[in-house]
RNA sequence: CUACAAACCCGAACUAUCGUGUUGCAGCAAUGCAACAAGGAAAGUCUGGACAGCAAAGAGUAACCUACCAGUGAAUAGCUGGCUGUACGUUAGUACAAGAGAUAGUGCCACAGAAAAUAACCGUUUUGCUUUUGCAGAAUAAGGGUGAAAAUGUGAGGUAAGAGCUCACAAUGUAAUAUAGUAAUGUAUUACAUGGGUAAACCUUAGGUGCUGUAAUGCCACGUAUAGUAUCGUUUUAAGAGCUACUCGCUCAAGAUACAGGGUAGGCAGCAAGAUGGCAACAGUAAUGUUGCUACAAGAUAAAUGAUAGUUUAGAAACAGAAUCCGGCUUAUGAGGUUUGUAGUUUU
């Protein structure tokens, strides 16, 4: 697994079945602001980590602040992402992720500087 | 010169690193390189179209929309110019208009007041009875107070007292004629009428509107219950079902053959060069039009156009994110600029 820092195409979680599947029946922590639901994969992906960001349209009515939400959080993962690449090498497991922004308010880049690091770790070790 | 308000213009630039979408080129591929990549409102969904589908793409009613005139435009509830009215103003002018009809009908007009619409409470005049008072009736809208609004105003005649009852002058409305104007309409004359307002009450009149929206729709792949389509064929039971808000009206049996279909989840087209933008000339008061030159690959589908650091303007810039496309309207909007208005100050 490649240790940059790209976001192509083929890791966005698009598949709308999936999606479905990870809200009904995937595991999920807090660490706030970011709510992360994840998935462990059995069917053959393209791609063995699909990522997703999004934030509720209930907190942030403009479609300007939940599109500068989602590309904070999609900038930030895309940065931290290495810890997470590596450990899923190692297990061969396949998982969905999706990154849930849900404080109430517009986020600060240096909050989700740090957070996300930790979100990264903790993953991480969950999949393990 | 400063402050405030309104309208319009404009809607940051550069460098480095990392990253995203589309297209092109190279490459077996991984990938690399290059180009381009949100708006003036992309927003609200308030409107008009283009395009597509729907029953035979029928009729009527209902419903909805529009409502001074002319021009403009694909079209509109848009725009431009004019007319009229209202408000402000000494004028010039500026702003706004919910600008057809109250003599088709129905309704409504708080409080106050006798009475809010086929007006008699007080008052005035008069008749009858009683005859001191008073009681009953008739006539009368001149006077009274209330109110947003009280029956067009002033004067004279007239009368029992009064009254557009009559006359003069004036006001308003309608019609006719003349005249100016394409027209709305203005001006003048004549005739008639004047017993309120409200149509942002129902309504009437005139004109107009079929409905649904690109998740439309067409095609391909996958795939297979018998819903659909076409053709053939059959029936007259027309109840029922379907089409629209309703009525009329129209369509529809079983069966056979062929195409092909529920559900699931994909791809391609639709889908980016057009009522397009910019500049110039000409026509026009203007909106706008004509001609010439020139510019234009955003096109996604959990949905790209960003992050960090530094520099600059001016303060690490407002409102804000395309989803079929285009015109208009409405609303939001930082700094700076332009114009207009108001207030103040300074100088002459």
């Amino acid at each position: 697994m490649a240790t940059t820092f790209s976001y192509s195409k083929e890791e966005k979680l698009k598949s709308r079945k999936l999606l479905e599947q990870l809200f009904a029946t995937g595991k999920s922590f807090n660490t706030f602001p970011v709510k992360v639901l994840y998935l462990e994969v059995e069917e053959p992906l393209d791609f063995p980590i699909k990522i997703g960001v999004g934030c509720s349209s209930r907190n942030f009515k403009k479609a300007t602040d939940r599109n500068r939400i989602k590309r904070l959080l999609r900038e930030n993962y895309r940065l931290n992402k290495a810890l997470l690449h590596t450990a899923i090498a190692a297990t061969n497991k396949q998982i969905a992720v999706f990154f849930l922004y849900i404080d109430k308010t517009m986020p600060e880049q240096e909050i989700l500087q740090t957070k996300m690091p930790i979100v990264v770790e903790k993953l991480s070790k969950l999949i393990q």
